[in-house]
DNA sequence: CTTGCCCTAGAACATAGGTTCAAGGGTGAA
DNA sequence: TTCACCCTTGAACCTATGTTCTAGGGCAAG
């Protein structure tokens, strides 16, 4: 996970401004852009290390589209912009979830986040929850936290879960393992005693992905 | 929060599909791109619909520039390219840190991150450190997460913080308040019990902003 | 009806910006 | 020296793309 390629100062420096300019601006340079930034005398010279870069794997360009540079990262993935995911409520024990219903949402997204890449799948559908109160704590989840879920019903054993128990009307989260035809549910914390129930009892709404937490 | 003005459906299309593009092609759409997506019939109607989003604060437009549109959220800030996180190492309680020496820097990033832009000031020099070993736990932090990291020494009681204790030659991650002559380090469980120690033997490395975790 | 306003049409225009070309300098291998 | 290869120059070229113009339709208020 090194450098590929060693590069030319002149390549640093292009692929440095270029990101710079792209993080600042919200969009790609131009091949001028470049030249004049990176003092360089011609255009062409631009043009060369650029396709340099692009051989090297370090960008894509698009033929003939105006500032149709995209970076990679080392994976050789894009690394422009990111999927806006929907924050769509919250999720508290206790507390009904204003969450999926079974054939969808009802709700509008209180808010809308960007996501690191790392963490980010477009193809899947994420959404995200936000964590009211500090009953989550035993699963290291605290109060604001956001939970990035993935909606799905294919969770595995030791997956942390959106967990609808159906009897006590409660959403909450927890680590899941099937046991027979009871289910465990389990705390992160291993000071803390599980939750037994019911297979029958318990509905999965997702699969979470990730937490966030702003302090 | 809600929306600014009521949109005519042409324009929220054009939205929506700016967003999309943006999204997944990594640089804004043209003129034209709008036109054929949205099926609309000329270019000065795009324009003259451009004018009007623009007009009220749904995005900017760069005269003269190719592609030079750039979105705003709801609270007027760009909506672009996200800021570069380097991660730049391990912090595990009983290990060195390979971290921020007294002067800076000695080791390149291991990773670099993309972050949420409600978490990101581009502002403040960022970094990010990636959490060995469940020591932590207790601060509700687990093995692997990634803990953002403000470099200041301007830490007021109640934060999260890089604590390096420098008798015990080792670094962790606390809640600090100050009492007097010695200070207490408190994790974020209230189960646990603090920590203390003189404040003479603390060294503040930082501030902790965010906590993210990829399952 | 007339006026005014908002929006749509289609085309033409102007230039920002990608691409290409012919030529030349530097340097190391043969 | 000569050849080969890598890089630089400066200019020209072409088209992708923002901008502008003229004209007109629909519709509500006066």
């Amino acid at each position: 996970m090194k450098t590929k390629k060693k590069l030319s100062p002149k390549q640093e420096r292009m692929l440095e401004f270029i990101r710079g300019f792209m993080a600042e601006n919200g969009l790609p340079p131009t091949v001028r852009d470049i030249q004049y930034a990176c003092g360089i005398s011609s255009t062409s010279v631009v043009d060369y290390n650029l396709r340099l870069l692009q051989r090297d794997g370090f960008l894509r360009r698009r033929p003939d589209v105006a500032r149709g540079i995209e970076l990679l990262d080392k994976e050789g993935r894009s690394a422009g912009f990111l999927p806006q995911i929907p924050v769509m409520g919250y999720i508290a024990a206790g507390e009904p979830l204003p969450g999926p219903s079974n054939d969808g949402w009802t709700q509008e997204p209180i808010e809308t986040i960007e996501l690191p890449r790392h963490m980010a799948d477009s193809k899947k559908n994420l959404y995200a929850l936000r964590v009211k109160g500090t009953s989550m704590i035993d699963a290291l989840i605290d109060d604001g936290d956001l939970v990035l879920v993935e909606p799905t019903h294919d969770v595995r054993n030791g997956d942390m879960m959106v967990a609808w128990l159906k009897l006590e009307q409660e959403a909450t989260l927890k680590r899941i393992y099937r046991e027979g035809s009871r289910v465990r549910l389990q705390p992160a914390n291993s000071q803390m005693e599980p939750i037994y129930t019911d297979a029958s009892n318990l509905e999965t709404r997702g699969r979470v992905v990730a937490v966030l937490r702003t302090l």
